[in-house]
DNA sequence: TATTTTCATAGCATAATGCTATGGAATTGG
DNA sequence: CCAATTCCATAGCATTATGCTATGAAAATA
């Protein structure tokens, strides 16, 4: 049940992509030493960003990255998924329809459809913005909670 | 994100034990045939099981397992945080006080404290017993959501 | 005392994780 | 137009985790 670095370093380079990016584009290079990760990394990562068009790369001197929407409508379901490639708690969920023999007999598989649910959708309330503004979107959720 | 294969062959090997386990104690060779799952991978996991008292074994012929507690006081969080050694998204989450660096610092650690509360709440909602008469708790759930 | 069970540790193949390396393709500034 | 800078793409590789199997106790029963 853990995030990979793969999905946490992608929340983090988008976070910090949203946060420098107002200007101009950001430089894996930028985001690498800011963020202390490898950038030879956050190159194999960013191609799964990119090609759920999340961001977009520009090439050249002063080019990089920008967000292709704008950090409230980025949610952290959708660069997990992104990054993770599937979030589902178990394998069988990943292909619809589900090729699992047991599956039809099978008594855990509602259990984890609704584990599943309950993740994207707390996943999904919580946006890039929320997190680049001190995540006082989860602060929230906890109070909202209570 | 996903759970492994302890995790889920331990829900369908507790579920076997409270459903067959009225009379007298459940073997493994019993659950083995049962569930078809190798009984030596079994014996492996049903170590964190009664680690976590969970369920109570007894040697020697006509031994096995029993719960160590009725069937609706056991929840799934209990039996997955067993057999998985743990449920947080993040291992830095695992050591308490947290010894990450930029643990203090760290932007994303509220979203892993969430969605960890998020992910223990719904399977604490969710008992040994509800799995064994047809996952009904899981579509109730839905329900209510709706 | 022979059989049946749990209990405990060690080993091992496969896959996933977490990177690094290499090199190409586009863009820009001089 | 050329050199530097950036993204883009694939391959490789060490370490760890997963998913088992093997071996051999120890206890209980008949």
């Amino acid at each position: 049940m853990k995030i990979s670095t793969r999905g946490r370093y992608a929340m983090r380079m988008l976070a910090d992509i949203a946060e420098y990016g107002q200007e101009g584009p950001v430089s894996l290079d930028a985001v690498s030493r800011r963020q202390d990760i490898s950038r030879k990394y956050l190159e194999q990562i960013v191609l799964r960003l990119t090609a759920a068009d999340l961001i977009r790369g520009s090439r050249g001197p002063q080019g990089g990255y920008r967000l292709s929407r704008s950090a409230e409508t980025i949610t952290l379901e959708e660069i997990l998924t992104a990054a993770e490639g599937s979030l589902s708690p178990v394998a069988c969920m990943d292909d619809s329809p589900n090729r699992c023999d047991r599956c039809s007999i099978c008594r855990t598989l509602p259990v984890w459809e609704g584990l599943d649910r309950t993740v994207r959708e707390y996943l999904s309330g919580i946006t890039l913005k929320d997190l680049i503004e001190q995540g006082s979107r989860a602060k929230e959720a906890e109070n909202t909670k209570a």
